[in-house]
DNA sequence: CTAGGGTTAG
């Protein structure tokens, strides 16, 4: 029974399953078991935890915390099994994905008086927890005073550098530890990427391969593939998608496939991206469709990618949000207007999808830089107010000046200091708008106003 | 038991 139990909950914690966790909650409670196995306690914490409801790990603690203090006022003789390593481990950890800094620091509290003070589980999990939150001082406080670390310690405190952005401090952790594994590595790469150090983080994929004979793993390559496209180097893109081949990370992960599209289009081969998308075969997903059709757009291949989402759609694939802000992309750049709109009919009718800011951005866009800034400014003026942003009114201020519409330039711009006044491009973009229709008085009046308020200037534009 | 980024407007 207990061996089912925990595989039950091992399965629902791995597949995510919510509902399966809570039921088995419920089966252990009036089954007894809860209450005398720890280790299924645990497992359930762990569930819990994994599966997005970290407060009902808390509320289990609490329950069980509240039948220790009944049992120790009372004298009797059931014997209950106390929290061990793993409780605190995975209660701080659920701490961790709650964001909730108190409460976990409740936990390590506890988990320090229960003995594990040294524990280097509990420990790691704590350091975890406050290197996720970017608080240092405290982070370092536990890695200081860890007894004995593990390669886990380190890369916890270097990833969540990382992830903070302080590439620094995580490089000379990276110096000082001792024996670096794959993640360590890993976290290095991402850290210069996400920074824009494109090349310094090829140059650490080079070393971690040539000379440390460290194996990357789909993580790895995961974290490399923004450099390669950050570079546009499509002979690093063919080096890096053979050597994933080879190692079979394509193969074994369809995100790497994925990148791989992804890359070869973003270094401007679409005939590269478009050739390995086919030659997935069966093992196109949603998000690989998604991409080849990203892929399409920005290289201006309207008609193309719509005839991918429709393939798509026949092989069976229900498109969502982000395949749909694809495909109006597709048609903006490829001028496909009427297209785009019967899309847009489709996403909210038969998929019950309703348009997200981007959307309404991407047909604004696509409506307005063919000149039917009619049809635009109509759709701008029914984005629902609490998702409307600036951005929107600022592309259809672009094609106003580009179309040579005046009048409605003027209302747009209007609408645009409603949000933001501080801007300085959009009095650059009127201004030059007046000039251009000869209205020198009213363009000189949005120079002084861009004066009096202050607003900040773009780089490159000039400043009138 | 503890660590690591698939696609997303202008």
């Amino acid at each position: 029974m207990e061996r089912f139990l925990y595989s039950l909950l091992t399965n629902a914690a791995s597949s995510n399953l919510g509902a399966i966790t809570q039921q088995t909650h419920s089966l252990l409670l009036t089954t007894g078991h809860l209450i005398r196995s720890i280790r299924l306690f645990n497992t359930l914490l762990r569930s819990y935890s994994l599966g997005g409801s970290p407060q009902k790990a808390f509320s289990l603690y609490n329950q069980l915390q509240s039948l220790y203090c009944f049992h120790s006022s009372s004298s009797s003789s059931l014997q209950l099994p106390s929290f061990d390593s793993f409780s605190y481990t995975f209660l701080i950890n659920a701490a961790t994905h709650a964001s909730s800094l108190p409460i976990g620091t409740q936990f390590q509290g506890r988990g320090i008086k229960a003995g594990f003070h040294s524990h280097v589980y509990v420990q790691t999990a704590a350091l975890n927890m406050y290197a996720a939150a970017g608080v240092w001082s405290d982070a370092l406080q536990v890695f200081d005073e860890m007894p004995d670390r593990n390669s886990v310690s380190w890369n916890v405190l270097i990833t969540g550098l990382v992830r903070w952005g302080e590439l620094e401090y995580a490089r000379s952790l990276f110096d000082e530890m001792p024996e670096k594994n794959v993640v360590t590595w890993t976290g290095m790469i991402d850290g210069h990427v996400r920074i824009g150090r494109f090349g310094e983080g090829l140059s650490l994929f080079q070393r971690m391969v040539c000379c440390e004979n460290m194996k990357p793993s789909e993580i790895t390559i995961l974290a490399l593939m923004p450099a390669v496209s950050g570079l546009k180097d499509m002979r690093v893109c063919r080096l890096v998608h053979c050597y994933a081949e080879k190692r079979g990370l394509i193969a074994f992960d369809i995100r790497v496939a994925n990148s791989v599209i992804d890359t070869y289009a973003k270094c401007g081969c679409i005939e590269s991206a478009s050739r390995f998308f086919e030659d997935l075969m069966e093992r196109k997903n949603l998000v690989s469709w998604t991409t080849i059709i990203t892929g399409l757009a920005m290289h201006g291949f309207g008609e193309e990618a719509v005839e991918r989402f429709d393939r798509m759609e026949k092989a069976g694939w229900k498109p969502n949000r982000v395949t749909f802000l694809s495909v109006f992309n597709a048609c903006s750049h490829g001028g496909l207007v009427d297209q785009g709109l019967k899309f847009l009919e489709k996403m909210v009718n038969e998929y019950q999808i309703l348009p997200d800011i981007k959307h309404y951005g991407c047909l604004v866009d696509m409506l307005a830089r063919l000149g039917r800034l009619e049809e635009a400014e109509n759709l701008a003026l029914g984005i629902p107010t609490e998702i409307a942003n600036v951005v929107v009114w600022r592309t259809l201020l672009g094609a106003c000046s580009f179309h040579d519409n005046v009048e409605m330039a003027e209302r747009v711009t209007r609408k645009i200091m409603e949000m933001e006044r501080g801007y300085g491009g959009d009095y650059v973009l009127m201004h030059n708008i007046f000039v251009g229709a000869g209205r020198f008085g009213d363009a000189e009046k949005f120079r002084k106003l861009m004066h009096q308020r202050n607003a900040i200037k773009l780089p490159g534009q000039s400043a009138i």
